[in-house]
RNA sequence: GGCGCCGUCGCCAAGUGGUAAGGCAGAGGUCUGCAAAACCUCCAUCCCCGGUUCAAAUCCGGGCGGCGCCUCCA
């Protein structure tokens, strides 16, 4: 499998570096607002990349996504409601978890947040070993990195400091330091706020600590297999906690650093201001069903930037129409041999989808290898070459296909609650079909149209009548 | 000011040296009580200008246009 590795900005065959299980760790959300579209964005391609090691690559998973659940901005947000930091973060973790499951987000093996006794105190560990290192200085009651006791920090984002000056806009960080650059590790107590004290003097984590500290505690001895994010992240976040987790362990951190661009919502980025900030919920309230949402993250490239639209929703909603309404068709074939035609277009179709994916998760092209078969066995079922024995070996591949995209069965689960109750559309269907028989055309159609009026479509085949949602 | 990405049919989107995948939309046809679905046919020479090459959407140079990072951010 061939994966794009930020750190080289080329493109590397991948293997975990031991025990078959690929250790990984995914930045996950800050939980002081419900994720958005573009957050979710880069959990889908995540959630692809862990599903494609595991069903093409073949390997066992070790994938860890955290919460940061202590920041500046949770802060405010509790105080300003006046509750709890850990109450006001639950309920945006709660919608985390709603959102995700709408979205069939394979559940991951750990979701840690850095508020948990044991990732605090990995934390201390990790600000302690780098202190012993020589690598951090207090002022004003907080632990700060020394990044000039680091050669080669930068290696991640390139950033060369000497351009950084004339136009960069510097950091008016309220705290002291010596060096605009370094970050803190750990911050000084203030009125009002949370604290810890984990052995570095009381306090709370600086925001890339707990990436470090938590991947580390959880996922085993560095270097980890892959680190991945928002293409945002890579600097300062991922640039720091590279400088963390090298200077204090004296080891590589993570062999493959994975991106994924940004989604912007007609051709801007998401703002407030705006009002273009979506959540997956507020893609269902305008009548569309998220799994056209995930069908349309899998149609372009995780490294591009992806423009939302609405009208291209509706056109990724179409799409994915066409792959179930194949499906549904697969249902109703004759009993009989296999064919040597189909089992052979079976067998290419599986390969140029294993292989599209496991070229640094080319998603696109995976979905063409789907509907060139599509195209081909319905051309075969209207010459009566496609037998049930055939459907069930090409039901069997879109199995292993959706093992790895996860939006036909997400498709599935949400057809399984129609507008309309399932006993209402098949008595409907019944009389409807009496109607027929008595050549009462006009019955018939407007039992089909009241139907549509429901959102729910009739179509008559050969083997009778199919009902399917809107 | 520094670093980097992108520009392929009306829309979305693969392809990165060998003569343009796929989807949506559209036109015509077959099938159907009518629809729908399905199938068949049609529908681009790849932002512009130079260059390298037997051969370029793909490589190089220069433009034009869009975007990102350098600051919290997926």
């Amino acid at each position: 499998m061939r994966l794009f590795n930020t750190l080289t900005r080329q493109l590397e065959e991948f293997a975990p570096s031991r025990d078959n299980t690929v250790r990984m760790y995914t930045c996950g959300l800050t939980v002081y607002a419900r994720g958005h579209i573009g957050n979710f964005r880069t959990f889908v391609c995540m959630d692809v990349l862990r599903r494609a090691l595991k069903y093409v690559g073949g390997w066992h998973m070790h994938h860890v996504v955290n919460f940061t659940d202590v920041d500046d901005k949770t802060i405010a947000g509790a105080q300003q409601e006046g509750v709890s930091l850990r109450e006001y973060t639950d309920r945006y973790i709660a919608a985390f978890h709603e959102d995700a499951a709408i979205l069939g987000l394979e559940p991951v093996e750990d979701m840690p947040r850095a508020t948990d006794p044991a990732n605090l105190e990995a934390m201390g560990n990790m600000i302690k070993a780098l202190d012993e290192r020589g690598h951090t200085y207090v002022s004003e009651g907080s632990v700060y990195f020394k990044i000039s006791t680091m050669p080669d920090y930068g290696k991640l984002a390139r950033l060369h400091h000497e351009g950084m000056q004339a136009g960069a806009r510097v950091d008016a960080d309220e705290y002291a330091k010596d060096d605009a650059r370094d970050f803190v590790l750990w911050k000084a107590t203030k009125p009002g706020e949370p604290t810890w004290d984990v052995g570095v003097g009381p306090g709370r984590p600086g925001w890339h600590i707990e990436c470090s500290a938590m991947a580390l505690r959880l996922l085993g001895e560095a270097p980890i297999d892959i680190h991945a994010g928002g293409v945002d992240l890579i600097f300062p976040h991922h640039e720091n906690e590279i400088a963390q987790s090298e200077c204090a362990t004296g080891r590589q951190f993570s062999r493959f650093w994975v991106h994924a661009e940004h989604l912007l919502v007609d051709d801007k980025k998401m703002s407030k201001s705006l009002g273009n900030v979506y959540s997956p919920k507020d893609i269902v309230d305008h009548g569309h069903r998220v799994s056209a949402l995930r069908y349309l993250l899998l149609s372009s490239h995780y490294r591009k930037q992806l423009n939302f639209t609405w009208s291209g929703l509706a056109q990724a909603e179409e799409s994915l129409t066409r792959l179930t309404d194949f499906l549904a068709r697969l249902q109703s074939l004759p009993p009989g041999e296999a064919h040597p035609a189909v089992v052979e277009r079976v067998d290419a179709a599986r390969q140029a989808f294993d292989s599209a994916l496991g070229d640094d998760l080319n998603t696109a092209a995976g979905l063409a290898a789907m509907f060139d078969l599509v195209r081909v066995i319905n051309g075969a079922i209207d010459a009566r070459d496609v037998s049930s024995t055939d459907a069930t070996a090409i039901t069997d591949l879109f199995t292993h296909f959706d093992s790895v995209l996860g939006v036909i069965s997400l498709r599935r689960a949400e057809d399984e609650t129609p507008p309309v109750p399932v006993e209402e559309i098949e008595q409907l269907v019944e009389a409807r079909k009496d109607a027929r028989r008595r050549r009462d055309f006009g019955e018939a159609d407007r039992i089909r149209k009241d139907l549509e009026a429901r959102g729910i479509l009739l179509e008559d085949g050969p083997q009778g009548t199919r009902w399917k949602r809107a």
